[in-house]
DNA sequence: TATGAATGAGTGTTCATTCAT
DNA sequence: TATGAATGAACACTCATTCAT
């Protein structure tokens, strides 16, 4: 007597979290062209069968694992989905922002290695750009109610400047003064000139 | 009538930039780990076993790819070598920077993706951070000279800003308005608050 | 309540002929070697372990579904079964041969292509043989009583032809002048010279 | 020093015939899709990457035996080229045919495993057909000269029993009256009713 | 200096078959 | 009877590197 479809159901869902883990965590560590499909299956504790068994593909692979780790950055941001940004929600993300990037910190590695890969580039892209453009709206919205003289230039500024703190928290970690940032990003952006 | 000893040095280095070229060019916009040895010499019109008469392996033409353009820039920021950037030379190295982006641009493609790429990271690291640091230090004394609170932590974001820049810069060059940002960057930080 | 031993008879067959055409089908459209064992569960609706369930392995489904599709034209073949074929009989062949084509093309489809694969024919071949040689008997003593000059010959190129005509038949359905063929063979072979 | 041009297309064109060689043999007797690469690399006495030097794929490679076995035979069709066929032409095809047979037996048998695996099919159909079309219209015209009721379908009928007696006796080499079999079509076709 | 044939270990992927449930 | 997760050996193909010339 087989299993019921729940059984499967639940079977399915924690190995493909075993195989993104792994894989994951060796995409980041070493890169995605250089991690091969055995390295993962030996990493997850599995065959390179049974991997194919849940992913089409190497990237498509990939792709869920992109997928997952955005979709708690934007939960994140406007908590409330009222697309107005306010300042206890500003402060609430700058804060969650460097959390998310602490306990998923591999997953920000793996991101921002991805972005800049061309062959890798091309297949994340139009994902990440349809998350990051709201992003970009909302602040621009924010800056333009804290009277800001040029509110898209300054969100603008404001991405590139989130974009450089993590490309520099995530390549030397224990050198970066998290704290001190947190202030200052604050205390700039959330306080009228 | 054999050549001297000079015009072969001439011929060697004329060849080792033609295949630097082309491989900068590949690496830049298919990646490191997809471009093969076969397209670097297929575009530097000569055989694979000539290409390795003049780099030992992949990872050493590489290497000299970044030793190469990172001298540039270095060249344009403190000009005059005295350790101390005064503000014609910060107004300078903001145009400058951007101008070695916008000519070598190829270059800075690669760079940030190589960055990012931990298998290759570990080879050009210590060679960037060593690069790097001084610039950093010469950026604290500028903001120390011009009473900033913290100095250090000024330095920091400034280069994490310029990091995010250069990020955003190389991956949307059409969008992105470089003007406003040369100016937003020289009065923000020019000018004594 | 359970079922009679009858009644799980009957499942039986009806399920291992699910399986049987979805399979020929498969092996007639794409090829043999081609078709997946998951393909062939897919079509039948059942999973590949219930398949394994039913025959032992690929090569044993293909065993039977060929077995099954040979009776069919054995039993068209000297219908009232005293090994001489009269005017009448070869008649009904002829015409009942295309029929068979007609409605089984997608077997012999698959057993002309399976007859030339290598792989495959040394499992097949023994099979057929002993299924081919009394029809070729059957013929050689038609054609004798028919005076031919060389009936074994005669036997011999008809059996030919057949697999020649068969061939372009299942290879260009729509060009093929079946009537055409039809007369030409029963008046050729029919009337004495 | 490398070697001249003339040296390198040398050493191209026979490693690529010993690998066509190779090859033929292996699809010949054991199929096309069970012959994996690596085998015929085996039987080349050559590395499966060399392979890859000479032929882009496995595909590629069975094209290129196709073209090259279908070569002969058209040029033994038809031998003046002038689109019309002489009795003596008719007589010296209908032998050079078997002896082609003969010495290409490999090649034959091959081709017609080919023709009816729909896999494969569609990969050589193309260039198969535009060869065979040529050859029945000039049996057509032949038959008309000989005042035969039907030429098309004659034409068709001499076609379908050629692949026919070519299928056979490929099949059954040992059994087959190939002598007999020749004088029959000469007599048959050549001689006016 | 210069060529490209040659290698061999590696890649992502497939699939007939088994087995716990 | 019935499921589909799991395996492992095989596959076609790639590529940095070497080497005879």
């Amino acid at each position: 007597m087989p299993r019921t479809s729940e059984q499967y159901k639940e079977i399915r869902s924690e190995k493909k979290h075993k195989i993104m883990d792994a894989a994951l965590e060796l995409f980041a560590s070493e890169g995605y062209h250089v991690t091969s499909i055995s390295k993962i299956a030996d990493k997850a504790h599995m065959s390179k069968g049974l991997l194919y068994n849940y992913f089409q593909s190497k990237e498509e692979l990939l792709l869920e694992i992109v997928d997952e780790g955005f979709r708690e950055l934007i939960n994140n941001f406007d908590l409330n989905n009222d697309n107005i940004l306010t300042d206890d929600e500003f402060d609430y993300f700058i804060n969650s922002m460097f959390e998310i990037i602490d306990t998923k910190r591999t997953f920000w590695k793996l991101y921002f290695s991805l972005l800049l890969q061309p062959s890798i580039a091309k297949i994340i892209e139009s994902k990440v750009m349809t998350l990051y453009q709201p992003m970009i709206d909302i602040m621009e919205k924010y800056f333009a109610k804290k009277k800001y003289k040029n509110p898209r230039i300054e969100a603008l500024m404001f991405g590139s400047m989130l974009d450089g703190i993590g490309l520099n928290y995530i390549m030397n970690p224990t050198l970066y003064p998290v704290e001190e940032v947190k202030s200052y990003l604050i205390e700039k952006y959330k306080t009228i000139k």
